[in-house]
DNA sequence: CCAGTATTTGAATCTTTCTTCAATTCGATG
DNA sequence: CATCGAATTGAAGAAAGATTCAAATACTGG
């Protein structure tokens, strides 16, 4: 058993656990052993907390994203050139594997927030949140005379978005020529004909 | 209950049945008697002709991917010309809406390859003879000269089919402004700048 | 129309998971 | 350092799901 601890601690300690149990039997797989195993308790102490499973699995989701979403913002900062702003952005937006926890736990909401009012929330609210750090980059690099859009940005953003979320799925789905190299090349040749700035290669 | 039926209608049925409880609940969440109730069966006939849960849920996938697949094969037939080809095309990755079945159920697969190899293989299997789809349509137009493409085929395809995958979830989760119509748009936006041409649009 | 076989049911059983709660333990507080 | 309250256990009971199988039923070929 883990040492006693205090409520807020133990709260989180298990948002924690139910993570990386929803990692291992997915979002409907998930039961309370396997949270409670994780979180190296019994399924008693996990009901103390949180009477209501499904309320964990949310919490646990919902934490998830915003780790994720901050983790971005935290490689933006200090960048100034909006080119090497929109490479590293592009970079984070991807699995650094196929077990990339982050982003495994992003996929497996797709399929559960066609059925989850809740989950579709969460996920609708972070696309339009990174489609808005996108925009942001890419507004600025446009008026900075660094980038010359092809289009409306917003649309440029959009696409960014999902197609780090597509390449984010073949990743961690394990495709035999698609890894994290190759999605961000992918990517960047989009980004490349966009903004016609050729985003640090050479040539 | 359902009428008697021979073993190969009864599994075909079964297979349908299967599909629409995991639509219900979720690869991880279909149980025997969610698939007996769509069935019109008892748990027990549904083990008679598939002792493997597990095994039924492949099936359903795999049917559902071809299905998928197929269709979009079929709305090609009879087009020669490669822009209208890839209008069609890039309609017919996408949801008709938000409960289109077909799309909803690739999307179930996203969370569950990460941890199934078989889930992994069908759905990159579906990725690639996609891209394919799409190559061919691409190579083809650039060898009449109605495309000029903007860069490597293969490359574009993956990304045209990665913008797809993306919509189509955004569309299954109800993005408040991101319906078919909007998503074909977006996607068309990308296809019209990498083959230079308008694709249909006036002007 | 009969016999034989394949399909399906229904009920019993077993297993897994959820829920409840009295008893225990730990840690903070005065 | 004794007390109190919060956190946790463990065991018991209930619920849900899986599995088995004998009996019933409907189809098929002759």
């Amino acid at each position: 058993m883990s040492s006693r601890k205090s409520r807020a601690d133990r709260r989180v300690d298990l948002i924690e656990a139910a993570r990386r149990a929803i990692l291992r039997h997915g979002t409907q797989g998930v039961h309370l052993n396997h949270v409670a195993e994780e979180a190296g308790l019994t399924s008693g102490a996990v009901l103390y907390h949180y009477p209501d499973l499904g309320e964990l699995l949310v919490e646990a989701h919902h934490a998830g994203m915003e780790q994720f979403y901050e983790l971005r913002v935290k490689r933006l900062a200090g960048l100034s050139d909006p080119a090497e702003k929109l490479v590293v952005t592009i970079h984070s937006g991807l699995p650094v594997g196929p077990d990339d926890p982050g982003v495994r736990l992003l996929n497996e909401l797709g399929g559960a927030a066609a059925r989850n009012r809740v989950y579709a929330v969460l996920l609708t609210t972070l696309f339009d949140r990174q489609v808005a750090m996108y925009q942001s980059i890419l507004d600025t690099g446009s008026a900075l005379g660094v980038f010359t859009l092809a289009g409306d940005s917003l649309l440029i953003s959009r696409n960014l978005v999902a197609l780090e979320d597509a390449y984010g799925y073949r990743i961690t789905a394990r495709h035999p020529v698609i890894g994290p190299d190759q999605a961000a090349e992918l990517i960047l040749s989009y980004a490349r004909t966009v903004t016609g700035n050729t985003l640090g290669a050479a040539g």
